[in-house]
DNA sequence: AAACTTTATCGTAGAATTACGATAAAAATA
DNA sequence: TATTTTTATCGTAATTCTACGATAAAGTTT
């Protein structure tokens, strides 16, 4: 049973950890990177981060899943790009969970 | 080969996506949240959180593994608490890179 | 000492993740 | 039209994750 009790927990803790789960791949954390300074396709993220085109594709249908990035296909190519409202929205909520933390914090 | 290939990835992005492992469960979201505010032994954290008690556990040891979190034995009661210095130092990580993508954002 | 409480660990099982090569589909180019 | 480029998807394999019950170990209580 390696199914996620997701329904016990509420919206705002399955924001945060869907959004841990979007940053828990260092390519995946590279990528968000990437695409927040300039939309990129594939072949352009294959050349900066050394994993097979496979495995890129893999992770952005992974950041596609959680809504962090759309598609758009121009010719043969498909450009990525930050979805912002998803973004500013899971960011406030892990935000919002940090800064419960930095009240703790001396 | 689910093995993740972190040596590849600079010491920024493996913090920033360690991070991301650690809060990637609803449940260590909540447990974090909850150590926040104090320190709390396991039977305390299985009566607020509707998992079997073993796997409470086993969610302290993955936080436990990426340094988020210290125990102190007291009695018969293991007390958990927040591992400041290195929460800092992945939150650091993770808002510089949240802030790159504030810039962007209009 | 016997019974109880607390918690880590073991065993197990199913599901998800990570990775790659191979291939298919679609567009561009020669 | 034939070839090349681009990218998603399939197949496969190893590993990790999630979850629970059972149990062991260590302390507390009766």
């Amino acid at each position: 049973m390696a199914i996620t009790k997701k329904s016990i927990f509420n919206q705002q803790y399955n924001d945060v950890s869907d959004f841990g789960k979007a940053l828990a791949h260092p390519a995946r954390v590279m990528i968000l990177e990437i695409l927040v300074a300039e939309n990129r396709c594939v072949s352009d993220l294959t050349e900066r981060i050394p994993l097979a085109q496979s495995t890129i594709s893999q992770h952005l249908k992974e950041l596609k899943k959680h809504g962090l990035i759309d598609t758009e296909i121009v010719g043969k190519q498909n450009f990525y790009c930050i979805n912002q409202s998803r973004y500013t929205e899971l960011q406030s909520a892990l935000t919002q969970m940090l800064k419960k933390v930095m009240i703790q914090t001396p």
